[in-house]
DNA sequence: TGAATTCATTTAACATGTTAAGTATACTGC
DNA sequence: GCAGTATACTTAACATGTTAAATGAATTCA
């Protein structure tokens, strides 16, 4: 009825798509609520969890480099960095060489909840790997990594 | 250093994989970041939009419905209908039928704003298509529906 | 060097995500 | 026909997403 009556001479093949956003919401929904229940048990949040996992790999690092690997927004991070060292995971100092800097880094408790908490995730993964085909699953990888750099760049 | 170890004799081909449901995000991200802008100029935002897009397809549906439809939560849907209804763009009455059931229907002006909205929102569309690529943004959606498919079933 | 500008982070305000609990209506079986 | 249960939605509480403005430190350049 209110069809978007696309282009005249364009034949409207798949006017039904379901909006991009929507898909990968949809698909990211799905791989999640096989992990948050899993964080849950470890009192933690999935962006918690995010943040664990960049400062684990990556050290001491300052905020505008964490907010970058573990894709969070500077207001977010603000307010996840808090709770965090209020359960005594990380730990914030400003830097000596730049006092703008906020340089963060895993206490010893937050290492332990990683290593609690990632061979439990990796189980998961390799889980969805078995199920959905690991190779399916590179292709996907590689067409979200494309689609992020053909797009990604003009925003940032 | 803490790399995950993995399993002895398997080789850790790709074991810098940065967690699919932050590739997931990030994809979206890169393609929200196109719509988000034209939609607050529209004073919405994105998942005002998706409430305005499903009950324009979908004509009077009761909220549960509309929550499939749009891909919310119920909680979250409770809350837009209402900033929706204030703006006058919705309209919620409870099913005659069913007194639990709440239908909800675009007003005139909400159709009106989804007339304005749709062309804009296509011709961004249209814009990615053109960048990333029909075929591989097919590719995509392909994978992306059999991926939800997929692990979709076992939590809902 | 000091005013103007840029940069890194935080705060604020509003909207949504997520889980649990609450409320009211409908259904089910006895 | 009523107690028990299930269903549909709402409320509550806390966490994050998003944009704009504020704060304070570094940089630039006249």
């Amino acid at each position: 009825m209110s069809k978007a009556a696309g282009r005249p001479g364009v034949p409207a093949l798949r006017n039904f798509r379901h909006s991009l956003p929507m898909e990968l919401l949809k698909a990211r929904e799905a791989a999640m609520s096989r992990f948050r229940p899993m964080l849950r048990r470890h009192g933690l949040t999935e962006q918690q969890w995010r943040v664990i996992r960049a400062l684990s790999e990556f050290g001491r690092i300052d905020a505008g480099e964490l907010a970058k690997r573990s894709f969070l927004l500077a207001p977010s991070l603000t307010r996840i960095l808090q709770h965090l060292e209020r359960k005594g995971l990380v730990l914030r100092s400003t830097d000596a060489v730049d006092q703008r800097r906020i340089v963060v880094a895993l206490t010893a408790r937050g290492r332990q909840i990683f290593a609690e908490v990632a061979p439990e995730s990796e189980s998961l993964y390799e889980a969805i790997e078995v199920e959905f085909g690991a190779e399916r699953l590179e292709t996907l990888y590689g067409l979200l990594a494309d689609f992020y750099a053909t797009l990604g760049d003009s925003a940032g």
